[in-house]
DNA sequence: AGTAATTTGATAAAATTTTATCTATAAAAA
DNA sequence: TTTTTATAGATAAAATTTTATCAAATTACT
């Protein structure tokens, strides 16, 4: 058996791994050294045994009666989902959701870092939104293939998304995260990351009427 | 076998409605009266087969060679979400997502009404934000106890959302859509549902170290 | 009318994800 | 020191989700 049998691919356990690398390193800045499962599963409402699957992704071993090392477990996740060193992006759209994530000091902290903002508004163009500068889209594609930048975040206006989209991939994007309601076509070597806000609430609203006492 | 054998748990399903409703209130306002799961399979980027599951979940029933009517399906889904007749919703934390959440109209063809908004921040009471009116947050339990409403969105900073959700849990809130990166403590009749920007970014930064060429 | 083509829906299989069980290990307690 | 206890890790089982296969239904075509 190789040592990369593991598993790459488990998406419902990498979608967990941000929850636990806040958690750890708030438990590191008040200086706790080891964590254990049955702790980290309590705090995330899930099961002990769920979280060392998680963990294993990050191929730390743990030490029976004690827990994880906390500070290797922080570099092994950090190290799985590449963020180890930071990924840089660009940010197309500055509009009130766009501005909202330039403004999210938290993401910082999960290995992105917003270098370049764009958008059509020449009332946009030119300042500067949390510290980083505004540019006239039009020069997305001079911008992106001076600064080698292979993620970028999408918040135009749906109906701009398509055409934008096209753009940064001819100018050598890799990755798109996706905050519009559209379904984008890309080539098979671009990968996007849709987030559908309305996926969360309709979660909620299915449990919450499922809750409800049955009226017969 | 009773009527009611469909499981309604189908969360990653659940999670895909919203999309397709997107989809088919698009088609429909172009005049369409029908549509194929093949269709809707090649928008989506899933396999036709996984579509026809999914909208099992709308009962609806479609006919062969022609798909499904769009109005049916729409209704269908919508019924099952509970998003027929609006959701009134409160916001509390009316800051930079705050607000954007605030403004974004979407939201309000997936069910969801806000009808307040709440702050601590005394520069933004009595303010109106796209329409919603924001109040102190000292009236929080007032309100609710008044208004009845069941749902609150909660954009507060991570530090003040357990005590904020206390008070919401105390005034009778029984959904609570937590967009802070803190994990709720609630008692069990009291859903919540967190929303986790982090962790698309984290399937993102991992497809994209895998889609690299290897460097050995 | 008869045939071919397309799509739904039922059933089954495969894959993935979560949960359970048990053993080994390290620490704490007796 | 010995016993007890808590926890990791291995293995297996269960549950869930996705994919495959095929028959039945409906339309379009010849
Ligand atoms: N506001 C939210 O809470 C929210 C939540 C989820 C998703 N979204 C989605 O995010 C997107 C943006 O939403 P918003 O509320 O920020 O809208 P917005 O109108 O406030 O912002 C859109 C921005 O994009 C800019 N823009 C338009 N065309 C452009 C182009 N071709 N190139 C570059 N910039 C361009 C506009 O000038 C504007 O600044 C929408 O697709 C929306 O559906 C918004
Ligand atoms: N900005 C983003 O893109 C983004 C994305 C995902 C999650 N979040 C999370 O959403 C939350 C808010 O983020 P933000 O960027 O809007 O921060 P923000 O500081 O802009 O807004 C927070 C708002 O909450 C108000 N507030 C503080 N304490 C309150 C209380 N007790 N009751 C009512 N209101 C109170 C503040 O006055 C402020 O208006 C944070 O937990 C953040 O981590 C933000």
């Amino acid at each position: 058996m190789s040592q990369c049998a593991l598993k790459i691919d488990k998406l419902p356990s990498v979608r967990r791994l941000p929850a636990y690398l806040h958690l750890l390193r708030e438990l590191s800045g008040k200086g706790e050294q080891f964590v254990s499962s049955p702790y980290l599963a309590e705090k995330m409402h899930i099961e002990a045994i769920l979280v060392r699957k998680d963990l294993e992704l990050a191929r730390i071993n743990g030490t029976p009666r004690v827990g994880y090392c906390i500070a290797d477990l922080i570099k092994g996740i950090e190290d799985f989902l590449g963020w180890g060193e930071t990924l840089d992006a660009f940010l197309v759209g500055v509009g009130q959701l766009g501005a909202s994530i330039l403004g999210n000091r938290e993401l910082m902290n999960f290995g992105l870092k917003i270098v370049a903002a764009f958008d059509v508004n020449p009332r946009k163009v030119g300042a500067t939104v949390h510290g980083v500068p505004v540019f006239d889209s039009a020069r997305l594609e001079e911008l992106l293939s001076r600064l080698q930048v292979s993620i970028a975040i999408l918040c135009v206006p749906a109906a701009e998304a398509q055409q934008v989209t096209d753009v940064l991939v001819a100018s050598g994007v890799k990755g798109i995260w996706n905050f519009t309601s559209e379904n984008l076509a890309v080539p098979e070597d671009v990968i996007t990351q849709k987030e559908d806000l309305a996926s969360g609430l309709a979660v909620l609203s299915v449990k919450l009427t499922r809750n409800k006492p049955p009226t017969h």
